[in-house]
DNA sequence: TATAATAATACAAACGTTTGCATTTTTTTA
DNA sequence: TAAAAAAATGCAAACGTTTGTATTATTATA
């Protein structure tokens, strides 16, 4: 009969030892309270017992559970993968761990989870609202409990008591469209997403202020706002909006890096050629424009760096006391034009 | 000055209303041994109160905390991603959280994540052990202690005790160069990766078994088993195969779709026309193979249900009482040919 | 209306740590 | 060698729950 495992606690090492769990515990943490040689005897016990702290008792003790929550919208996009990534790399440097949730791409689940955070599983939360979000009270509320709260892309509103960490969504396009321009492109498509999101909107208005910096003419026959949230559909508008334009476009600058595929592949198709007829520019750059024949230029946003920075404020707000009020902070990131075939 | 907000607890509430703890805590787990007026004040007050029960006191009362450790090695590959959606959403359906690591390909690293989670933090693991990973003992260790344990994905052998998920490499294979012969193909070529890997291994196996079963005649010419571990040395080494390949292949049968995309690209550079004169199959399908023009042909592996499937295992083995032993399970899950441009 | 049966609630130990303070042991000092 | 100082250890409360059992309050029974 497979006998009943139990785990060693530091009782049990006490017991053998004939000492306090209190020396046990101190001896563990290599406290100079305790006799070097007590510490020395109870490491060897430790070790010969398989002794393995029980994290959850010292979470409870400690009120510290070293866990750090994070909310993406989605796990199947690259983006949000790469910004965990460096999320993970900088808190587990700092001996935080990782609790990565999907609220699906629903302002319901986003709530779900939060809540769930809130009852002292983490330390604090790195969120990324939901398209959905408009409310933010839900994220208040976590704050207002003294959860450390760090917010990063797709942020319509700054929240009080959260630091942010964003893109400079506006500057980016700007300097993607004034590049197109510089190579005397006149006639520059806009296709970008559901103009009620922030970012669609920055980047929107990135686009006019170039054009407008530059005296040329902005033609609404050259600009789509796609409707659709799905894949497949996105292609259908895409198709269409070239199939029927007005306008020949000598370049296209694209708001997702899905949206600068579809049109490449559109484009290619109708018999245009790329980059010699039409330049493309996408924005996003996590792998799929380099795979793509001709391969995208593309707005590369430093996903990586916008984990670590997120990770770093959150743990930067864990060490601020809390009995004096710390001003939040908001980082606007750089983001760099990557040159490939496309232009 | 900000004033502390401490949490609420069971306490607060008790004391509120003159009752007991306990006769709080049951309350609120709607216990039909508290009296319904009882129980219906109770909740009024935790409601007003804002009270959020504590995980960590509830975990270490009940032995549970109701997560799921997963280690997979590396957040980058969409694979794993796809995977750990799946995990995800069946724990989540049967109250579960996860808590991803990754082992960064790195034996250490994934000896070190199972520490910590042999530290009570997770009730069960599930593991994707790296390419590195040669001996057992550390998951080994982890079953010992009574810990549910569950592999999936690149398995070379099995560890007792633990269940596991896979995909049937070989049959995987073999169908495809199955496929392709029956296309009446005779030169087809092999892109493999480190042979000393049992996955490459197994895939191998399918193809010669396939070409053996038809009596085509196997040609080392038209076999590259890759050695680099980067994606960039990839390239080249494919390159440079097919550069200097001594007999035209009518049919590529690549062992991932990065090997299948860059056999396309040099291909297509060399000339050659897909699918008229050469088809290609790749194998894994998770998005790449459809971008590209002509879309690849891939070996659709079930990627998601993987992750579900594993979680299932898992939550079965947490129902299951320890005083028996039960017998593990290994499941082989079955791929499918998507047909695309390039066959 | 006393008594038994049942319903409702309370007490207290347990989960495995940490840690302030008290106590004991050892060493130093005069 | 006794007293003072310093070092080492131990006690017990605390973290916020859950839950078996004891106790009290209520209702039913005769």
């Amino acid at each position: 009969m497979p006998l009943k495992k139990r785990r060693v606690k530091l009782e049990d090492i006490a017991r053998k030892l004939n000492i306090s769990i209190a020396t046990v515990s101190r001896a563990l943490d290599d406290n100079p309270r305790v006799k070097l040689s007590t510490r020395e005897k109870v490491f060897k016990m430790a070790k010969a017992m398989g002794y393995m702290p029980n994290q959850i008792a010292k979470s409870l003790s400690s009120g510290k559970t070293n866990i750090i929550g994070v909310i993406i919208p989605r796990y199947d996009e690259p983006f949000f993968i790469e910004v965990c990534r460096g999320i993970d790399d900088y808190a587990r440097e700092h001996n935080y761990k990782i609790l990565i949730s999907s609220s699906r791409n629903s302002f319901e689940f986003e709530r779900d989870n939060l809540i769930a955070f809130e009852r002292g599983l983490v330390d604090g939360i790195i969120l990324s609202p939901t398209h959905e979000t408009e409310m933010f009270t839900h994220i208040r509320s976590v704050i207002n409990k003294g959860i450390p709260v760090v917010l990063f892309d797709n942020i319509r509103e700054e929240v009080q008591g959260a630091d942010h960490v964003l893109i400079d969504d506006d500057m980016a396009s700007f300097k993607a469209v004034e590049f197109l321009i510089k190579k005397s492109k006149k006639n520059i498509a806009f296709i970008g997403g559901i103009i009620e999101k922030k970012v669609f909107q920055d980047r929107y208005k990135g686009y006019i202020k170039a054009m407008k910096k530059y005296n040329i003419p902005i033609r609404k026959e050259l600009i789509l706002h796609c409707k659709s949230l799905d894949r497949e559909y996105e292609d259908v508008e895409i198709q269409q909006f070239f199939n029927n334009i007005a306008i020949q476009p000598d370049a296209v600058f694209a708001c997702t890096d899905n949206y600068g595929l579809l049109t490449m592949k559109t484009l290619l198709r109708l018999g245009y050629k790329i980059p010699e007829e039409v330049s493309i520019i996408g924005f996003g750059d996590l792998g799929l424009g380099e795979v793509f024949v001709p391969s995208m230029t593309c707005i590369a946003q430093p996903t990586y760096e916008m984990g670590q920075k997120a990770a770093e404020l959150l743990i930067e707000q864990f060490n601020e006391s809390n009995d004096t009020d710390h001003p939040k902070k908001v980082i606007k990131l750089k983001t760099k034009l990557v040159l490939r075939d496309s232009t």
